[in-house]
DNA sequence: TATTTTTGATTACAAATGTAATACATTAAA
DNA sequence: TTTAATGTATTACATTTGTAATCAAAAATA
């Protein structure tokens, strides 16, 4: 498995814009931003190099403008910071960390039967 | 709720070290994480004057030497981080991340069968 | 054509983090 | 009592991160 780059808080923001639509130039990520943040458009270039540089990120030039993509999949990264947790804070014992999401938060009666769901079919697939 | 102290991932080897069993000496601390990790003491220390500072931990001196424990629960630590992975990775939404954990990793019969049980209790009390 | 605007590239700067080394104070040993 | 060892406090230094500002080049405009 290739070596992921890693993401920072405030450049996951930047890569959700372009896994949920790309390519896109910096003034539409910028756009898109505006929404959810108070960054300086300059904050957003500059996250946007950085992304580039730790190849998460390509462009593709047309003209001066540049239009970006992730090179990365969201699922790859999600699962690295998924690991990440599993590790540094419970050792990799995977059911406590669940049991506490599970207790803690709130769920549906639908999204319920979907995880029981998952559930049945991991234990008859043994 | 008290605002928590941000804890880095060095960090928390050292919370967990305490977490487990505390008070302990600055010795007891690097003898503990000889057996996980290639730190010098020197960096131990930091690491314990860092969590000081940011008051993570307090110490009850006795002599001249001091006894460290936590000032945070692992607990609430813990969710701190869920939280973040939650809310970073998957914009809040839990089902999804729930999902992606167990169709990933690996759980026994016995494990899925407690989550079960979880999710029964949680659908029941709706 | 000279000037302003726009877009990306480079530079900036403080705080946090990883990873120690050095300094200082106190106790134990010679 | 002077010296060495031990424990804590202070300082160090590179990298990453958050958050921009400035510079340079190209395009649009006067």
């Amino acid at each position: 498995m290739k070596d992921l780059p890693k993401i920072s808080e405030a450049e996951w923001q930047v890569m959700k814009v372009l896994w949920d639509k790309s390519p896109l130039t910096a003034n539409e990520i910028v756009d898109q931003l505006a929404n959810n943040t108070e960054w300086n458009p300059r904050t957003i270039k500059t996250l946007l190099n950085r992304l580039m540089n730790k190849n998460a990120l390509g462009i593709q030039q047309d003209g001066r403008v540049y239009w970006y993509y992730p090179l990365v999949s969201k699922e790859e990264c999600a699962r690295s910071e998924r690991e990440s947790l599993l590790k540094r804070v419970y050792n990799g014992a995977l059911q406590p960390l669940l049991a506490a999401f599970l207790e803690e938060q709130k769920l549906s009666n639908e999204e319920i039967d979907e995880l029981k769901q998952i559930l049945e079919d991991k234990g008859k697939s043994k």
